[in-house]
DNA sequence: TATGAATGAGATTTCATTCAT
DNA sequence: TATGAATGAAATCTCATTCAT
């Protein structure tokens, strides 16, 4: 029923990045996306099957899409570190150009309802999964070290990502966010550790 | 005017945190969470300011009291890498102690509105300020690389932390918490990179 | 936001004229209003901003158009005590010919809160400007007495109709609210003394 | 049950008019007035059959003392004008000399439900009947018109004086209301009309 | 007499969704 | 396709009153 294409398709989950960056996710009510939008309210129901779809929408064109790109992008690069370095700075990259897309995925839509968390965790799990790859590939190429925990190293780069991201925002983005791309890489692959191999 | 001690107060507050935990925070009506301590709805707010105040309360004494034994635990010991691996297992100790407790505190409340995260947020701060000189303290020991950015280092810390708990949740707590202390600490100390140190 | 005008608008304030003079201010509730109204409970917040906002309506839609029917009318009268009689018997007519209104604007809306209250303040000081302007008038013409204090003498033309009223409608109604006209106007000019003049 | 007499019978009345004058007929709780009379709110309940009970036994306890005292007073005048005069005069003096009483019974009860309103009502029928009573003499004694109707001419000073006092009130009390006893008589005595008895 | 902690009924308002046009 | 007026369910909080002590 729902048609998921066209321009106000588009201009519904832009309007829905808008109004919920603006005003809040408790504040963007469906009404206040359509008249961002300049469509009746009605019409969002001609494009979405309900508010949750334009959500898990919302974060499906925006995230998934960029998740592809990432995807494409990294396979030019041999080395798992080089990869892993890559997919943060485009990560990166794209959530400091476009601010409010990075407030609505990174603060706003996590108070969302369980519905919407599990259709946005499934759209994630192809980012980990890339993650996965990455981390598998780099110990198979002796870059990582062997005894690594794969989901436990997943995590390790997840949730630093996702934890400075936050951070960044909650800082009213003072700083820069791509300055932490080397940082972080730097901690990923030498830990916090003096000297640790001799340890 | 609310009086924020008594049996009737950690009544509700157990009250909250079982209800929350099986039906979800959308789903928590304070008649529901009344109902399961057995009180009377308007008894709640003899003890709270209102909802969002229950909530609070109940971030603030069941994490607050955890920081507050976790910082005093860890003074116990010398070594920052010692610090380290005790604040993550006292961490992962009582979530896993307290599952109800592991689902609101790290799911549900973080749907809550603005109010309410506001509140955890301050808490948290706490947690984050022991990180944080965890981290100083072992830069100034040695035992932490000297060019550590400490604020990155507590998002690794905390975001890897916060990850692997949620994750734990999200599948059904299938395996032991507890079991991911080492591998957690030994990726914080040792970093994912093989022979890092003569790259 | 509020659309204060159509069909339903109208629908609502006669609905909620018949459910304060049937049930009383403190029993009139939106939802009672809406059903005997025929709209949904909802419905009320799209032609009003609140509850206040529909009795604060009601006031100015039944007495401030009256007010405006009154000014006119007695524009048509050059004698200022001409005036005071036809306002008079206006202001009786109109009641009496709508006892339901007259409970509700004399009786129950005094029960209502000061917010309320307030409105229905600012509309009748347009009632209490024209009995001003109508004793000034009188005074100026000769027909009053030149040392009249005229906020005096409108308390005594105001509070003497108000009084009157609410008497009619505490007495059931039981006589005729428009014969009253001829007696109040003849204390109004005459007062009660004897022969004052010569005394 | 509910004793009528003693210290703290006194004390609560006293503190609802403080209450009610201060924090206005809405926002006067039994626990504040419970509080302010320094008792606990259940023994408001030793005292008063209910709430609505204190609200009404403090108007016929102030209000009734003060009709009594008028009785008596206007007593010791024949003249049914002077009566009349001395009634204004006390009735203005009392409630200048208790501007909280004034606020109270003028405006704040006003608000009351039906039930308050219609014990206040029976105390005022005293209030009534003594001005019916001066009428009535003084068209007995040919000071008063003998062509005027008892009922009316009792709404036209009643009504009068309590729009007076209601007025003085919401003018925050800016002039002395005994400066319009005089005005007042006047009105009543002469009317409005120039040379009326002669037109 | 006096206390005050506890009770629990009850009402306004919001907003996702529908459907006649 | 598009509209937008109408729907109606649902939840927080207040406060008069009670009653065990």
């Amino acid at each position: 029923m729902a048609k998921r294409t066209g321009e106000k398709y588009e201009a519904i989950i832009d309007a829905a990045v808008r109004v919920i960056a603006e005003f809040g996710y408790h504040n963007a009510q469906v009404s206040k996306i359509a008249r961002e939008a300049k469509v009746a309210d009605g019409t969002i129901y001609l494009y979405f099957e309900n508010k949750d779809d334009v959500l898990i929408s919302l974060f499906s064109e925006k995230m998934g899409s960029f998740i592809s790109e990432a995807e494409e992008a990294i396979q030019h690069f041999d080395s798992p570190v080089e990869q892993l370095h890559q997919l943060i700075r485009l990560h990166f990259e794209y959530l400091e150009s476009d601010r409010e897309l990075a407030i609505v995925t990174q603060i706003e839509l996590r108070q969302s309802n369980p519905e919407v968390r599990q259709g946005i965790g499934q759209i994630l799990k192809r980012y980990l999964d890339m993650i996965d790859r990455i981390v598998e590939d780099g110990i198979k190429k002796g870059l990582y070290r062997s005894n690594l925990d794969v989901r436990m190293t997943r995590k390790l780069i997840f949730g630093t990502i996702d934890e400075t991201v936050t951070s960044w925002i909650m800082n009213d983005r003072k700083y820069s966010l791509l300055s932490q791309v080397e940082p972080i890489l730097e901690l990923f692959v030498h830990g916090i550790g003096h000297q640790t191999r001799e340890m």
